[in-house]
DNA sequence: TGTTTTATATATCGATCGATATATAATCAT
DNA sequence: ATGATTATATATCGATCGATATATAAAACA
């Protein structure tokens, strides 16, 4: 169907590396703080460019969400699905979530979700599905972790994977949002061992 | 100093209304997705009445930020000072969230500093410090029930009360998450008590 | 009553917004 | 080479943005 080879004129800039620069955009400036100008200038391309590849401003910023969705934010779910013990897992996730939230090389801070497109449900379609759909997506890796240790008897039976999940999950938010609001990485690292520890408790 | 019957015409407009009204509006559309007009339409004033009483945009945002911090979501810190078990505190202040982030009255789910205000944190002088100042608040007073457990015996002398208050505040802004994306008042009460025990655990 | 002071109402400013019409450039198919 | 197709570049559209100049209304002071 879709040969390599596409008729006409080909594009001149790399669609992911200018979706990446929007997200940027979006993040730092908010959807109504990020003017066409500011986009298509980031993103190394023109007004008619942008439209002719992306459509409007809304499926530009769509686009932004479902990609960030899919390559940005994995780091700490693939520390907590590679770590080899189930404490080790937890503690990996909540650090490369502070680190991420932290360092992440477009100098924004937080999550681009939690601290920009959270803004905009109710405002712009089809936004609050795709966060609703973020959090399940996530929240269903991290209860997959626990079921398997729990399955391998390294955790007991009556071990609560999905509320567990959901806990760690909001976790992460709080980081997110105090990251936005300016606390440092050393701040946020100190519980972490607390955490891990209450978050397998069995009693 | 001040007398109660200023010179000049008065204004004829309740100020902390008006303010509550332009909360409303940045709430749902975010700072820069509010425009001048949508603000004084519902604030039931003309633009250059806005100006005169508030200053500008950005003083009429950081004025409903303050306005917001003070009086609008303290029910939950209430509810967490009053109830007269730790256990009841906490599933009050857990309760309180859940309801405000998903029946706040003027429609708006979640939080207006969680969901719309931590967009324009680097964007808008001015809000970093508001908002850090605002968890700084919350997690002081939750700490500050803890600390009194303790001292009442009710609570092991060694309870980790600001982690614990760190925690419970990490679940508010999750709640407040999940309520932006949609989740029902229902889906987030499930798994409650599991929480107030987990947040007293001692091992 | 007249002066001063503050608030409101009308009208409108230049700047910027998102979006596009038109013309040109670069590729494939024939 | 020629035509079809797609991308880019320039210029600019009407609408809306935040903000204000000007005139009028309503109060306290003299």
């Amino acid at each position: 169907m879709n040969d390599r080879k596409r008729l006409g004129r080909p594009r001149g800039f790399d669609y992911d590396e200018a979706l990446k620069q929007a997200t940027s955009v979006f993040w730092a400036k908010g959807y109504d703080g990020a003017s066409l100008r500011d986009l298509t200038s980031a993103m190394g391309i023109t007004g008619p460019s942008m439209y002719a590849s992306f459509g409007d401003k809304r499926e530009l910023y769509l686009k932004t969400i479902d990609h960030y969705i899919d390559a940005d934010s994995c780091a700490p779910l693939e520390a907590f699905e590679t770590e080899e013990s189930i404490q080790a897992a937890i503690r990996g996730f909540l650090i490369e979530v502070i680190r991420y939230a932290t360092e992440h090389e477009s100098g924004a801070k937080g999550c681009f979700l939690a601290s920009s497109v959270v803004t905009t449900v109710g405002q712009v379609e089809g936004v609050a599905e795709r966060v609703a759909a973020a959090i399940e997506y996530a929240e269903t890796r991290l209860a997959a972790r626990f079921d398997r240790e729990v399955a391998r008897g390294t955790l007991p039976s009556d071990f609560p994977s999905r509320e567990r999940a959901a806990l760690l999950y909001d976790m992460r938010q709080g980081y997110m949002f105090r990251a936005r609001a300016g606390w440092s990485r050393e701040q946020m690292m100190k519980d972490i061992e607390a955490r891990v520890h209450m978050l397998l408790s069995s009693d």
